[in-house]
RNA sequence: UCGCGGGUAGUUCAACUGGCAGAACACCAGACUUUGGAUCUGGGGGUUGCAGGUUCGAGCCCUGCCCCGCGAACCA
């Protein structure tokens, strides 16, 4: 058995650089022991009944990477114990997003579904041996039975029923006998249990509907409690993670699982916090209130957390993944902001994506010096981070597209582009002096008018001066015009929804901005679906994964004049 | 009300068995720069929830209190 671990420990006098999260601690410890033959084998059991989102990829990097590390297995299996919510899109989503994300599982999608012959004959033996007992009781009269926090609970009449009459209720149970509701399967444990799971959970409940995988084959479906434990030891998992609101559950898996006289170590559950981000929802039916309401395009719009969202926005894969692994693994509830997670995805981005000249508000630059009707092809570095991705040529004219914020009809404070009199570099081409600035009649601007240096070429002068700003253009003639998204927070609350707050009405109602008429340079029309690339100074975007011809903004780059006009404007 | 979990920098996490409270992100400054990007260097930031106790020494152990999260589905 191979066991791969990470360096966990420091050279003497050094401080530990590679501190293990309690997880990881837990499978050294267990690894280290002999626990389970050394194995380690975990799973992402997702229920089929919603698209999976950033929380999920919590779960998902942190099992398969656990696995990975410790030379075990991680397959993915279908929590499909309640056919009522359950549908075949889901599961196919979450495949999609888990390939999506760069995992792949040690096997086939596995479904706890197909195990529901053998959990119910450990059901079986559960009652034969006095530990589970029928419930004539409606919902209602149990869930009051069950008492409250500090009360204590009261024993069901049909607590006592024989072996012999359970087993028997529970065949015709199985066999259909009774309509739905009428009658449930009830561990016998404590109803004076301080933990509320263990005042006698439900275990298996009458429910004719119809299952995606198992069709019309059972009435009764087992609750998770009975089904989940049971499902890893099938498997043979070692570390069962979860989030923390399992943690009560925790007990109730534990004697599930021994009841069963299971031949070999069995599953043990570990809680770890979930993850939550600033101005991001993750509930599921807050989620599917955005997409049915109309605040946003589906389920895979840009603005949703879901991974197909994120998919669309631009996010690669890699920097969801780093990110998570940055985070760790603790117990504490835990807010993390959602610029980390952007930061990520730029480190990714900006280590990987080619950079290309768009403009997204355009105005035009007249040079009044070129030479009629000259056309010249200029070198630009694709990626300036990685020499390999090597250079292209592109076309530059008298007449330019600029963005408009690199325009001002008169100087500012720290301002170091286009201003009357100032020189500033267009770039991978040549110097430009602004000689005049036309505004509208309300200032704003709408045309410059300047001179160029034709020593200058390629962006360097024979005298060496020096310009203090760099900006980006593309060529009136060449222009390709597309539509390009621009994304700010969907929530203008941080914590949407907390403290009884409406979610809703924190929507950001410029969430997403179109610019209709952006000016892109002619390599931005060959692009893949989905592409990433860098538009020069404003930030990384990607290629719609169904439309190319359309580009959403992934996350801008840092912006220090941003921050300039944001700390002198307060 | 009861049970479980948690509380260390603005945020998220470290601190091995009780031994100088650190890192990342964010922020600020400088260097460099054909992206106001990237990169590099440095800086500000802390009553370790509160109070007491044990100890030569407490983020860590003990007692009490406070605050936050989760928990009484035939959901997962």
């Amino acid at each position: 058995m191979v066991t791969q671990r990470r360096p966990q420990i420091a050279r003497d006098g050094e401080p530990s650089t590679s501190a293990v999260d309690f997880v990881r601690a837990k499978v050294i410890a267990d690894t280290e022991s002999g626990k389970f033959g050394g194995r380690v084998q975990t799973r992402f059991p997702p229920e089929p009944n919603g698209y999976l989102h950033i929380g999920h990829a919590k779960a998902i990097c942190t099992n398969f990477a656990i696995a990975a590390e410790f030379g075990g297995t991680c397959n993915l299996r279908m929590d499909d114990t309640n056919p009522e919510t359950e549908e075949k899109e889901f599961v196919e989503s979450i495949e999609a997003d888990l390939a999506w994300l760069g995992f792949t599982r040690s096997g086939p999608t596995l479904y706890a579904s197909d195990y529901f012959g053998q959990i119910y004959a450990w059901a079986e033996d559960l009652v034969t041996k006095g530990q589970a007992y029928v419930d004539d009781q409606d919902a209602e009269t149990i869930s009051a039975q069950r008492g409250g926090f500090g009360q204590p609970g009261v024993e069901s009449p049909y607590r006592n029923r024989t072996p012999e009459e359970n087993l028997d209720l529970l065949r015709r149970m199985k066999a259909g006998e009774f309509p739905d509701g009428a009658r449930v399967l009830r561990a016998k444990i404590d109803m004076q249990a301080e933990n509320m799971w263990l005042r006698d959970p439900v275990l298996y409940r009458i429910r004719r509907t119809h299952h995606v995988r198992t069709g019309d084959e059972w009435v009764i479906y087992p609750m998770y409690d009975w089904a989940h434990g049971q499902s890893d030891a099938i498997e043979g998992v070692t570390h069962s993670l979860c989030t923390l609101e399992f943690s009560d559950h925790r007990a109730l898996y534990d004697w599930c699982l021994e009841q069963l006289d299971l031949p070999f170590e069995k599953p043990e559950q570990t809680e770890f916090a979930r993850l939550n981000l600033t101005y991001t929802m993750m509930s599921k039916r807050l989620l599917r209130g955005l997409v049915e309401e109309g605040h946003v395009d589906g389920w895979s719009d840009p603005r949703m957390p879901t991974l197909q969202g994120l998919r669309r926005l631009g996010y690669p894969p890699a920097a969801i993944r780093a990110f998570v692994e940055h985070i760790g693994l603790a117990r504490t509830n835990s807010l993390h902001d959602i610029e980390l997670l952007e930061s990520f995805v730029r480190t990714e981005l900006n280590r990987t994506s080619l950079r290309r000249m768009a403009v997204l508000d355009p105005v035009k630059l007249v040079i009044t010096n070129w030479p009629e009707g000259e056309q010249v092809m200029l070198e630009a570095v694709n990626n300036p981070e990685d020499p390999s991705a090597g250079t292209r040529l592109v076309p530059f004219t008298g007449e330019l597209w600029i963005e408009r914020d690199d325009v001002k009809p008169a100087p500012e404070p720290k301002y170091y582009r286009l201003f009357p009199g100032n020189e500033v570099r267009l770039r991978a081409g040549f110097y430009v002096t602004a000689q005049e600035v036309l505004t509208d009649g309300d200032g704003r601007v709408t045309e410059v008018h300047c001179t160029y240096d034709p020593e200058s070429a390629g962006g360097t002068t024979p005298d060496g001066r020096k310009v203090k700003s760099t900006i980006h253009w593309v060529s009136a003639a060449h222009a390709v015009e597309r539509t390009v998204y621009l994304y700010n927070r969907l929530f203008t609350d941080p914590s949407p929804g907390a403290d009884g707050r409406d979610p809703m009405e924190s929507l950001n109602p410029e969430s997403r901005v179109a610019m209709p008429g952006a000016k892109l340079e002619g390599a931005l029309a060959d692009v893949t679906p989905g592409q990433a690339v860098q538009f020069e100074r404003l930030g990384y975007f990607a290629a719609d994964v169904d439309d190319p011809s359309v580009f959403h903004r992934t996350v801008g780059l840092r912006d220090e004049w941003a921050n300039i006009q944001k700390r002198t404007s307060r």
